[in-house]
DNA sequence: TTGTAAGCGTTATCAA
DNA sequence: TTGATAACGCTTACAA
């Protein structure tokens, strides 16, 4: 009644005919003669019938909603991933809930839990920076409730995830800074506790060696909190020796890339003509710093788009028998710009 | 049955009491043994029971959901209003449904299509670019849904709206150009159908008449897409002429002013020096951009917070006699970095 | 071609 | 202190 919305039980009363007959009509079901067919159609048009999705959830055990958790909107990373979702979702009549943890494993769970409770169909997840421990999540997949993972891949058995190849982006991007004729590349690193981190120290250290150079222990820092105002610190302390200090940086983020930029700067070197960097994400305003920064572009569009397919796939079909899909790993893009181009 | 999910009929039969006992002993309802309620208790948490929140929606007419409609995530400015939201929606025990438009009016349309199917309780709004028929908006409040306008204020009666206070923002970004020494200030304005972008106008109108300086048409230019690569045309027009070009842009918004910024620095003018700088919405980049960019900060979390909490009493205070509540309009914060700072 | 009735999970009302 | 029943809006056997 709220709205004044209208009913199937209203237009059935109102034109004399039982509420299936209105509903067949309504969804052009065989067997319901055209005239009644017409007439409902029409009243319904009138009335502005729109049917009720919360009966048609319970009804059908099924809500064609399904909830996305992930860390922050306010990344340039996930906002685009986001959209990646709402555009498959949509166009296959899904709807889309959405919940940010803040980097809380609180959030996280307590997400799982409202979501669950309003019956949703699948969710996809990139878990909280927090979350060491899956077994809210493993708790799901053994009921076989449809999940998929993106960007974030858990410690967890048989899991789908969509991620990117993060190991080969970092190791294009050390390469680059190599060809340009850098040789003593520093790391600024990001938590260690994230798989990708230790994905992109990797393709990191493996550049370095493919390139004969020898790494730097002392040369790779963390960066926990991937501030502007932290990777400005770090940077500092790390050009401090005059007769000791890296050449290029290639930083775990973008923000921490343009810390470093702006230490490295204060302190009177000449990017890229002293100090290369290269940056990660392709943030929107790496092209419009100063200057303009190289950086390793992730398709977070492309992520958003195949992590739901995967997920609607999984929703369909659930029949026994059903395989689970296979994971997908999507390519990063290199993006050259002035920060690490000295070579012409 | 899905997922195995218990209900509350499956403690009943298990405990061979009735469903209704089981739904007042879960909720501590008076006039139920205590024994029956530990009993209850004890055996919902062993069966891992979660209300079926879509069965409460439909009982109850409530789906304690609120839907928000924006034009885009990857917009700094509603990423943080969206943070304003969730914060104040899951405190009061509200889930929120999120849909962009991507500035299309049709997406508008269909979401609220579907958020009315979904039963949500309220929603909040900041319409697309392309929306200046508000018809469907009209239908809503006629039918007396709970609706709060944010950030751009619809041209229908009776709306309930959090906005910004855009002239005050302008004006006080002009004002500093002004007490910088700037006298010839040009503005980059923001698509004409948006109000904001005209009440900015206005307060930088207002500002140069204040000051006693002549505004100049030919220096107040659209900026329709917003985008860097637009203005930095844009820019590179204005400034074509030496002998007769401005000495200081307030920019609709920041990307608009760094865009112009890469122009500026690209004739080889330099800021502030020769040329003052000031730009709209504080995007995370802007203090990282040579030179770190001025700006009119909107409290975009504090909009979000704000906007729910206006919804929340009108979704609770539908009650005959209930008043509508006032509209609210927020402060900016003038941020002044180095591209408009050539006073000591 | 149409109607009847049961059921999805929950709660409110009335009766016991 | 508890139970039976109806209802929220819709779909779907089954019956007519």
């Amino acid at each position: 009644m709220k709205l004044g919305q209208a009913t199937i039980k209203d237009i059935a009363k109102e034109l004399n005919v039982s509420t299936s007959t209105v509903s067949r009509a309504l969804k052009d079901y065989p067997g319901i003669s055209d005239e009644t067919k017409r007439k409902v159609k029409e009243l319904a048009d009138r009335l502005n019938y729109r049917p009720n999705a919360v009966a048609l959830s319970l009804r059908k055990s099924k809500s064609f909603t399904i909830g996305v958790i992930i860390p922050e909107v306010v990344h340039f990373f996930f906002s685009t991933v986001i959209s990646g979702v709402e555009e498959v979702a949509h166009a296959n009549g899904y709807n889309v809930i959405l919940v940010q943890t803040n980097e809380k494993l609180s959030r996280e769970k307590s997400s799982i839990e409202t979501m669950l409770s309003n019956q949703i169909d699948g969710v996809l997840v990139s878990y909280s920076r927090e979350t060491t421990d899956f077994s809210h999540f493993k708790k799901l997949m053994d009921l076989d409730f449809p999940i998929v993972f993106f960007d974030r891949k858990p410690d967890l058995e048989n899991t789908v995830n969509v991620t990117v190849n993060d190991y080969q982006g970092a190791y294009d991007a050390t390469r680059h800074l190599v060809s340009q004729g850098y040789v003593k590349i520093a790391h600024l690193a990001g938590p260690s506790n994230l798989a990708i981190s230790k994905r992109r120290k990797e393709g990191y250290l493996k550049a370095l060696e493919d390139a004969g150079l020898s790494g730097r222990p002392d040369w790779i820092v963390e960066c926990p909190s991937g501030s502007e105002s932290e990777s400005y610190q770090i940077a500092m302390e790390l050009f401090k020796d005059k007769t000791d200090r890296p050449d290029a940086i290639f930083a775990h983020h973008d923000i921490v890339a343009a810390g470093a930029m702006i230490a490295i700067k204060k302190l009177g070197l000449k990017i890229p003509e002293d100090v290369g960097v290269v940056g990660y994400s392709n943030w929107q305003f790496s092209s419009m710093i100063d200057p303009p920064l190289s950086t390793v572009s992730q398709p977070g569009f492309s992520i958003g788009e195949n992590a739901t397919h995967l997920l609607l796939d999984m929703i369909a079909g659930k029949e026994p028998g059903y395989q689970r899909p296979q994971d997908v790993m999507l390519d990063t893009e290199l993006v050259i710009r002035k920060s690490s181009l000295r070579v012409p």
